[in-house]
DNA sequence: GGGCTGTACTG
DNA sequence: CAGTACA
DNA sequence: GCCC
């Protein structure tokens, strides 16, 4: 490309990440913050002239504080067939970025939202039943939001009706997990009876192929955590709604002994060591895990050397003991701020002059980051273009923008050989565009998985709603709507009639009831009171210990 | 005896 | 279409 | 596995 201005000395990549991370975490330690400094200086000593031609995730990062040279040259010719009018600094406006800090939307993981009132305990009874607030409590508006929102005032939102004959759900809104607030701490007997059950869940779930009962077990274990009375005699749990006598056996004999038998013997068989260990490849499930397994694979290197792998099979066992690894909260950050930096940098280079660059789309961290968790499994970035400009293909750029700056980057999905398969299926043909893949920033030991998903402007509160989760709070809100006789998802809210007889008994409409701007909005619309992203965890703190044998 | 959330991507 | 994955 |  050349560098024409030098001492307009735009600031790299890695310069712009440095300052937001910095920035959101005061408290922890330089190098650990930033081990790509490291990488840096070793790269920079390397004279810049050996950056050509870069194994995929080994890009170099050339000296001068910009990306790698070829990345330059490349991007800069394609933009210069785009636009060939444009003068230099128009075309390549992101090299005077304002070092300015992004998104509101990024802000707000509340991790220090207050915690909520209460509160009485209940013995409950309901299906996602709660542990919950007062129903009239007054909605608050002006709630710290996270969502990024229009500011003017609209016109009062009207619930939408309760469709349903008995009304049983809308007259119980305190009894459903999407309204219930997480217990932040738990007595540690209940924390062990709900990780037995996490563990009886699995096992159905990747051995059993027994959705349901993975469905039932897990949510017995949810509850637990949410319990604010410690168990000591399994049947207090007969009162409690979705605990049956065969849980409420299985509990007795944890309490008593420590183990549950079942268990120990499902686990231990060949079948189940070979079945936990495959399904940790992404890509690999119950079904073709077995298929597997009939053919002799009891190990992901045997699985590998089979060659029955796909191409995202193949990707994910190559980093799947990585993938084992929890993310600590601040190499979220860091990866999250590297997507927005490379997010702007895209905008950019479509043509976005600097100072609309911070109106023109956004990067927002989802998932269990949002909701403030102190490490995560994975790193959800949910993306959004705003200002009417195209959308397409932007993740794919944002990508080759990363790898551009050295960040080693692997596709799970729209992995090249199988985009050329599907030929030009280049629209995209769902309204929202769903990337995985496995990135590790320079100077990190692992390799993490990231999740990017794309969608247009009118869908953001719906799908920050689903992408913060958990899952149980999302599945509990949906079951909800369904009940009302509406179905939710992250594209909005529409009718869902149930018709007699069929088998698939229910019929969708397909045009959005409400157009949401915020997530207050949707809970709203739906009569539910608010609640934090921190409160739609799953996971508690243990008061105390567990009685000894229980450990 | 059937429901238990709704959507995207792969092959 | 079935299988897997995401919250 | 639980609930209607």
């Amino acid at each position: 490309m050349a560098a024409a201005q030098p001492e307009a000395q735009p600031s790299s990549f890695w310069q712009v990440l440095e300052e937001q991370v910095l920035e959101e975490h005061p408290d922890v330690p330089r190098d650990q913050l930033l081990p790509w400094e490291a990488w840096e200086r070793k790269h920079r000593k390397r004279s810049c002239d050996e950056a050509t031609t870069s194994e995929p995730g080994a890009g170099s990062n050339g000296g001068g504080g910009s990306i790698a040279e070829p990345f330059w040259d490349a991007l800069e010719a394609s933009l210069r067939a785009e636009h060939p009018h444009l003068a230099r600094e128009e075309l390549l406006p992101w090299l005077k970025l304002p070092r300015q800090r992004r998104q509101p939307a990024a802000a707000a993981p509340s991790a220090a939202a207050p915690p909520p009132p209460d509160d009485t305990d209940n013995g409950g009874d309901s299906d996602y039943e709660a542990i919950g607030s007062e129903e009239d409590e007054a909605f608050v508006a002006g709630s710290s939001d996270s969502t990024r929102a229009g500011t003017q005032p609209r016109a009062a939102i009207v619930p939408l009706p309760d469709t349903s004959g008995n009304r049983w759900a809308s007259r119980n809104k305190h009894k459903w997990q999407c309204q219930s607030t997480t217990t932040k701490t738990a007595p540690a007997t209940n924390l062990f009876l709900a990780d037995e059950l996490d563990k009886l869940a699995a096992h159905y779930k990747a051995v059993g192929n027994d959705e349901w009962r993975y469905f039932a077990f897990s949510k017995q274990a949810k509850k637990l955590r949410d319990l604010t009375w410690e168990v000591t005699d399994a049947k207090q749990l007969l009162s409690v709604r979705s605990f049956g006598q065969k849980s409420v056996d299985k509990i007795a004999e944890l309490l008593a002994t420590g183990a549950l038998r079942r268990l120990e013997t499902m686990q231990s068989t060949d079948r189940a060591q070979a079945l936990a260990e495959l399904t940790k490849v992404h890509g690999v499930g119950c079904k073709i895990a077995s298929d597997w397994y009939a053919k002799g694979i009891t190990s992901v290197e045997a699985a590998v050397q089979s060659g029955l792998m796909t191409a995202t099979q193949r990707v994910g066992a190559r980093f799947y003991k990585d993938l084992q690894v929890r993310i600590p909260r601040a190499e979220v950050t860091a990866i999250v701020d590297a997507v927005r930096v490379a997010l702007r940098a895209t905008l950019g280079a479509r043509g976005v002059p600097a100072h609309a660059i911070d109106g023109a789309g956004d990067a927002t961290a989802s998932g269990s980051y949002r909701r403030g968790k102190p490490s995560s499994g994975d790193v959800d970035v949910l993306l959004c273009r705003r200002d009417g400009g195209s959308d397409e293909g932007l993740i794919e750029q944002i990508l080759e923008y990363m790898k551009a700056a050295g960040v080693s980057v692997h596709h799970l999905t729209h992995e090249e050989e199988v985009q050329r398969g599907r030929a030009q299926r280049s629209v995209r043909t769902a309204t929202c565009s769903s990337y995985r893949g496995i990135i590790r920033l320079p100077g990190y030991e692992l390799h993490r998985r990231l999740d990017l998903k794309l969608y247009p402007p009118e869908d953001f509160a719906y799908a920050l709603l689903y992408f913060t989760g958990s899952d149980h709070f999302n599945r509990s809100m949906r079951h909800y709507a369904k009940t009302l006789g509406y179905s939710l998802s992250d594209h909005g809210i529409v009718h869902a009639v149930k018709m007699a007889g069929g088998k698939d008994n229910c019929v969708r409409g397909t045009k959005n009831l409400f157009e949401a701007r915020t997530e207050q909005e949707i809970f709203e619309k739906l009569g539910l009171q608010y609640v934090e992203p921190s409160q739609r965890n799953t996971d508690v703190v243990p008061i105390g210990d567990a009685p000894r044998r229980l450990q």
